[in-house]
DNA sequence: GCACCTCTGACCTTTTCTGACTTTATTGTA
DNA sequence: TACAATAAAGTCAGAAAAGGTCAGAGGTGC
């Protein structure tokens, strides 16, 4: 957690914790990080995506800015999102895009991903058979269940 | 007990003996030991294993870094415990009387115990066929070490 | 001598950051 | 009103700053 890009990031998120919305403009923010302008776009083209649930809007010209507005994230049930966001037969090479997606989604930290990875290659890695991808969808979410509930606790 | 490796094992080790973090930086340590930066990996995957107990992240770029993270399980006797209160092979109607075995040992709390019943009943009630019991024990061993990593965070 | 563990260096990939150039909007002015 | 000046933000190529990979050289013990 080293980079500007990062502090950044945490500035802005650090505002969003207790507004749905920032408006600010692009080079006064540079200006307070000493950076380049264009570096605000990358800091918002990797960190507040849509998939991260943020949606970004900005005015060129005179009087223009850039607008971050919190997607409200349907924070109904973990169950549920976790339901739709896995498949109901998972087959071994896509247990990876589905733990990028879940980390996308915020739904796990990087560290949760590592986690489950190793967990699948110890215990679940020679799944084979019939059935093989519909039970490796239910141990994926069991274990993302556990983590998540964890997570919250 | 003379060679780099060992030593940067063991400099590694020490501080994870106080924290159940590092972050570090490749370049920094291999700078610190006089080695190539390579080497570092070499001690990473030789000897931070998820099998020996850690959880090894990095990141490229600017700000790259490499964190270890200590899995709940060499330190003390948690893996243990768990191996010797969860045999290789457990029928549906032993996993209650597993789930309250290690409530009994504190290695679950109440909640943990509720939670991997519901789990159980949703997703693997209906495990059947060869491997259902092999299937079933290595389940619950999952479980619990994301509980005791999760109980430890 | 063979098998296995260490270690390095050359080359690769990913992530961050900047600067030059482009596009768009507003404002002031003849 | 048309047009120039000004004031934003956007784009993108490429430099810089990490870490990753892998073949093969060098040790060590049997």
């Amino acid at each position: 957690m080293g980079n500007l890009a990062d502090f950044i990031e945490q500035y802005l998120r650090n505002i969003l914790l207790t507004q749905r919305k920032v408006e600010l403009q692009r080079r006064e923010l540079a200006k307070m990080f000493r950076c380049a302008p264009s570096q605000i776009n990358y800091v918002l083209e990797t960190r507040f995506t849509f998939e991260k649930g943020y949606l970004v809007e900005s005015k060129r010209g005179g009087g223009g800015f850039i607008r971050i507005t919190l997607v409200p994230q349907d924070n109904g049930d973990f169950v549920q999102t976790v339901e739709s966001l896995i498949p109901e037969k998972l087959d071994a090479e896509v247990v990876e895009d589905v733990l990028e997606k879940l980390a996308a989604w915020e739904l796990l930290d990087s560290t949760d991903v590592v986690l489950c990875r190793e967990l699948f290659n110890k215990y679940f890695s020679d799944l084979h058979g019939e059935s093989a991808a519909i039970l490796r969808a239910k141990l994926v979410k069991a274990i993302i269940l556990v983590i998540g509930f964890k997570n919250k606790e």
